[in-house]
Formats: C-alpha cells, sequence, structure tokens
DNA sequence: AATGGGGGTTCCAGTCACGGGAAGGTCAAG
DNA sequence: CTTGACCTTCCCGTGACTGGAACCCCCATT
C-alpha cells in the first residue's frame, strides 16, 4: 500500500504519516522508485496511532503504549499507570477550563451587549472589580 | 519601574512581558541605558493582559480586547461577542476532554492493573474492541 | 513523442505563547 | 575593584503537526 492509500484507510493525513516515520513510530519499506510501502503491520500501528492520539494521549505516551502493546511480557500494571496519569491531565484541564467557563459566564450575562461602552468584562479585566 | 519591579507586581515572567512588547501589547519608554521604563499605565496594561490570559483569550483576541478597553466609544455588543465566541471554544474543549475521560474511566475500570500482560486498555487501541 | 494529471518525495517555514540559555552591558554595595 | 544582581539582545526549542515549494513517477490520452 502506498501512503495514501494507508491515510484512507486511517484517517490519518498523509503529512501525519510522514511525520510518525520521522519520528520513528512507523518503519514503512520502501519500493524502488522511493515510495514508502505500508505492510499490514504498518496500518495496524497506525490504528493504534491514531486512536491513542483521539483519546489525548502524548507522542510519548504512545511511544510507550506501543512498546507495551508489543511486549507479550508487559504487565497491565505499567499500561494502566499511564492511563492514570493521562487522566489525570485531562482532570486538571477540564477543572481549568471549568474555571474560566464559570468566570466568562458570569461576566458575559453581566453584560447588556448593546451599543453602549459600558461593559463589566472589561471592567472586570481592567482590575476594577 | 524596571522590567523585574513589573514582573513583580503583576505576576508576569520577564520574558513575557518583553514579549509582549515584540508584539506591540505594550510600549515601555527606555531609559538612556537601554532598560525598560514602565509607567503605571503599562504596568495597567499588563495586569489587563494577564487577566484575560489567565481566562484563556488568545493574544490576538487580548490585542482586541485591550483596543476596545481603550475605545471610549466602544459598544460593549462587540466586547461580549469576542468573549461569547472564546466561551463557545472553551465549552467545545471540555465536551473534548470531557468524553476523552469517560472513556479512559471506563478502559481504567475494566484494566486489572496487575502483572499478567492481559489488557482492555490495549485491546481497546489496537481495535479490538 | 509530448502532455496532463494525480500520485509520490524531500525540505523549509510557520503555528502558539512563550521558556532556556548564551554573551554581554549596568548599577549599587562592600 | 570586584562581586552579584540586574538588565539587554539574540537564537533555539517546545508539540504535533500543517502548508507550500520544487521536484520525481506513472499512466493515459492526444
Amino acid at each position: 500500500m502506498n501512503i495514501g492509500d494507508v491515510s484512507n484507510q486511517t484517517g490519518l493525513p498523509a503529512k501525519t504519516i510522514r511525520y510518525y516515520e520521522d519520528i520513528g513510530l512507523v518503519k514503512p519499506l520502501r519500493d524502488d522508485n522511493g515510495y514508502r510501502r505500508f505492510r499490514s503491520q504498518d496500518v495496524h500501528k497506525l490504528n493504534f496511532l491514531g486512536r491513542a492520539r483521539a483519546l489525548g494521549f502524548t507522542i510519548e505516551d504512545c511511544r510507550t503504549l506501543m512498546a507495551l502493546y508489543e511486549d507479550e511480557t508487559r504487565a497491565s500494571a505499567d499500561v494502566k499507570k499511564v492511563a492514570r496519569a493521562h487522566m489525570a491531565q485531562i482532570e486538571a484541564k477540564i477543572a481549568d477550563l471549568n474555571a474560566m467557563r464559570d468566570t466568562l459566564s458570569h461576566l458575559i450575562d453581566a453584560c447588556a451587549g448593546d451599543d453602549r461602552p459600558d461593559c463589566p468584562i472589561l471592567r472586570d479585566l481592567g482590575g476594577k472589580a
């Protein structure tokens, strides 16, 4: 398979696939004309990566998870540890965003949103709370 | 005031303050020795920027908000529009993260987390759902 | 044989909002 | 006079790509 077919099958842009090769996540073969030739195991790996990225894992996490995936003697505890650390990050991010949203929500509600200049949002940002 | 004092007063790193000057958000004066000299209005602007950034506004949003802040003839509707657009982004992000967290949460719960290799997390990533 | 179009390739630059660190000038205190 | 804490500019790196230029390859049509 050429990169275009793989892109269609996995939903990953060709650019992204090349990037993943660059950083050593996949190692497709090469045809005589220089084209990448992807085996089914490469496609499988790329699907794995796509799903892991969709769950928000960093590339380095993906590298770790791939290694565990391919290691028959892994301990599921190691996988769980990575997943838990990642979930903690996500929850922290959600908490930050919720705080922002709550503040913004109050300010937006308090703002008339008409053609007059008076605005609680700018008052707050200006520090005259 | 020199940059260090401003950094202490605003809580912004000196690097950030220099960066904000670079991109034209503040325009401190200069002393003969080349040091930046910040007037109170500069400090005020930087505090504004710090608060806007803490609410997650992009630098370009900050630029817009600053311009509105300094425009006596603004319409609060314009401010509200920027804030609403930003809040929509935040809510979209929160929704994404919540979806990730829910999926991760299920997978983590299903994973034994012991020394055996069997792992639902990897099974899911591998596509054998 | 030339051409056109739709593949593919590499490499370079840009994104966003800074942070790290080097190399060097300035200033007040001991 | 030297130390140490400031300040300056400049350039590189971050994460995970994306866009674009310049070029090669292959098949089909004129």
